[in-house]
DNA sequence: GCACGAACTGCAAACTATTTGCAGGGCGGG
DNA sequence: CCCGCCCTGCAAATAGTTTGCAGTTCGTGC
């Protein structure tokens, strides 16, 4: 982790934009909200609100308060939530570069995730849904193995 | 729920084949044991320990056990855990008749799951395997959407 | 600017799912 | 028949997450 993320400015909507639509749901971007987006914006994976937290060391917020704003964040749609399996939630800024809907790659020994960013389902999951009468449907996928380092 | 699981017999491996593997690994076939095993035989899709201990009702068995029978069990590669997003643990009995690995399509009102056979991403997982030089690539796909009984 | 109400925050306690320590009980092999 | 390992119930410990409450802050309307 912490190699080459420096510069990825140009993929997050910026603080104004998520301002806006903070207000559009009458929500306000305090101090905590803007760390907690601060740290989001820092580390492009998904991360789990104890390391989110971990993160903001220094400025003194909740961890109470983290869980609350990845919620409000998850609800405006500006977050999404991701399930690895292990029973605890990560959450990822959604970027205007990438497209919203993705899946990982994990490392099942040093959790380390690879962003996979197409996704190949859309016409299996057409016949799916269909073939049983099902709609709305979505689905998550995630992969997991050896990294290459882990091997 | 509860329609057509009568006759599924055939599906799954007996008690006898069941005690066979369990004794293989030291393990013993004893009361609470075949009552989660009877459980998860009677009623085929993913199911939460407490719905299994529920399921007990009458026979004495503490939650901890099924929670011990079912780790046990999952090791010996005779049940599945599944894993629908919402942080509860969904086991499934391993049976002869269906395909180890598959999916499934959950209703995310009513919960309830359709068993997809097939899988379509073998292809897709070496790719991503190989272009990341990962090993041993696995992954969990899961569809969720309304079923017809709820839309 | 200033006041006001809705949102937000920290803290502590509550909850839920799951795991674990311990003492007693039972099955299978020798 | 005895011994040891496996298994069990019970209760307590964990871990992640949510919630109640009282005080604070934000952003709007004036």
């Amino acid at each position: 982790m912490g190699t080459g993320h420096q510069h990825c400015q140009h993929r997050g909507a910026n603080l104004a934009d998520l301002a806006d639509r903070l207000r559009q749901g009458a929500r306000k971007l305090t101090g905590p909200r803007q760390l907690v987006l601060e740290s989001l914006r820092h580390n492009r994976h998904p991360q789990t609100p104890k390391e989110i937290h971990a993160a903001l060391a220094g400025q003194p917020c909740d961890l109470a308060t983290v869980y609350r704003s990845l919620k409000v964040l998850a609800d405006l749609g500006m977050v999404q939530r991701f399930d690895f399996g292990d029973g605890i939630a990560r959450f990822e800024l959604v970027s205007e570069g990438r497209d919203e809907h993705h899946h990982h790659l994990i490392c099942t020994r040093c959790a380390r995730v690879v962003e996979l960013d197409e996704c190949f389902l859309d016409e299996i999951q057409r016949r799916i849904a269909t073939a049983n009468g099902f709609r709305a449907v979505t689905h998550k996928l995630e992969f997991f193995g050896l990294c290459p380092d882990c091997q």
